[in-house]
DNA sequence: ATTATCTATAGATCTATAGATAATGC
DNA sequence: ATTATCTATAGATCTATAGATAATGC
C-alpha cells in the first residue's frame, strides 16, 4: 500500500489539481472528501495525512486555480500582437462560458469565496492582484487616473458578464452579455474614449 | 398546534423571506432545513407541508430576493433627480458591499446560481431581465447600439465589482474596485463618451 | 373532521479519526 | 522501522418521512 515519497508528493498534487477543477464545477460545499480523493484515484482515509482540514484543501485548490488562471491570461496575452483583444476573445467566449472546471475561478466561485475563511480568501486576493497586473500593462496609461483603475473596471466587467451569462438559459441573452462586455472593454481601452 | 389558514400562509411567507436572507448569507448549500425553518420561528417537521423540496424553497427564495432587489433599484431611481447616480451611490457603496443578507442576490449567489437546476435559474433570469429594464431607461439611447447593450455592460460591471470587492481583505483595494466601477459607469452613461 | 405544526426517526452523507496493511527507506 | 494508503467507523448533520398533537373550520 505504501508508495514512494515522490509518488506520495505526486498524489498530493493530483488531489489539489482534481479539487481545483471539482470545486469550480460543484462549489466548495457541493463535493465531499470522498469524491475529492476519488478524483485523484485515492480513498478518503488518506486525506488527513495530506491536508490539515477540508478548509486547507479549499485554500490550496483555490491558489492552484487562481495561479493557473493568471498563467493563462499571461500566455494568451503573450501569444498575440493584440493582447487585450486576445484576452477578450478567450475570456468572453462561449467556450469559456461553458468551461466551468477549467475556467476562471472568480466566475465559478466568486460568490462562494466571499463566504470563506481568510485562509481561503487570501489566495483569491493574490490572484486578483496578479490579474490586475497583467491587465494593467494592456491598458493605455492615462495620466490622472488612479493606478489599476481601468484594470479593476475591466476585470469586474468581465467577471460579472461571464457569471451572469452562466446563469441564463436564454442563449441569445447569455451571448448578449458576453458581446456587450467585449464591446465595452474595447471602448475602455480605446485611447480616444476616455475621460 | 394547528394555526389558522391565514397564519399558515403568513408562516409560509416568513420561511421564504427568512430563506431569501439566509441563502444570501451562507449559500444554498451552507444552511439546512432545520435552520431555515428556525429562521421563521418554526421547526423542521412542517417543511414538507409547505414546500415540495429544498430545491423548491431555493427557487422561491431566489425569486423573492430578485424581486426585492429589482424593487429597490426602481425605488432608488424614482427617488432622485439623478437616478443612475443614485443607483451607483447605493449599489457601489461600502454599505451594500457589507450587507450580504439584504444585498443583491447576483453578488451573493451568482456563482451558486449557475450550478442550480433550471427551476432555480429561471427566477434569476427573470430578475436579471427586470434589472436590465430599469437600467436601460437610465442609459442614453444611442442609435446603432443593440437593445440593452449598455445596460448589460453596466449590470455586469456593477455585479462583478461588488463580488470581487467582497472577497478582498485589503480595504483599500476593495474600495478601489467600487470606485473604479462607479467612475466607469458614469463614463458609460456620459452622452459624449460613447463610441 | 380536518389539518398545521410538532417530535421523532430513517437512511444517506459529511468531516474527521483509528487502526490495519504492505511497501519504502534506512 | 517507518510510513503512505487502505478499510472501517464515530459522531454530527443533511433531506425527507411518519405519526402524534391540538387548534381550526365545517
Amino acid at each position: 500500500m505504501r508508495v514512494s515519497r515522490a509518488q506520495a508528493e505526486a498524489n498530493r498534487e493530483a488531489v489539489i489539481n482534481a479539487a481545483s477543477r471539482l470545486f469550480r464545477e460543484r462549489g466548495f460545499d457541493g463535493i465531499g472528501l470522498k469524491d475529492l480523493m476519488k478524483g485523484a484515484g485515492l480513498t478518503q482515509g488518506g486525506f488527513y495525512k495530506q491536508f490539515e482540514s477540508k478548509d486547507d484543501l479549499v485554500a490550496q485548490a483555490s491558489r492552484r486555480a487562481m495561479e493557473s488562471a493568471t498563467r493563462r491570461w499571461s500566455s494568451v496575452a503573450a501569444s498575440s500582437s493584440d493582447p487585450l483583444e486576445a484576452i477578450i476573445g478567450f475570456y468572453l467566449s462561449q467556450g469559456h462560458q461553458q468551461e466551468k472546471a477549467d475556467g476562471c475561478p472568480l466566475v465559478a466561485l466568486g460568490s462562494d469565496a466571499a463566504r470563506q475563511s481568510e485562509e481561503v480568501r487570501v489566495p483569491f486576493q493574490d490572484g486578483i492582484e496578479a490579474h490586475l497586473q497583467v491587465l494593467d500593462e494592456l491598458m493605455p496609461t492615462s495620466k490622472g487616473s488612479k493606478p489599476y483603475e481601468k484594470a479593476m473596471a475591466v476585470l469586474s466587467l468581465m467577471v460579472g458578464a461571464v457569471t451572469i451569462s452562466r446563469i441564463l438559459n436564454d442563449k441569445g441573452l447569455s451571448q448578449g452579455f458576453l458581446n456587450a462586455a467585449a464591446d465595452e472593454v474595447r471602448r475602455m481601452a480605446a485611447p480616444g474614449g476616455k475621460a
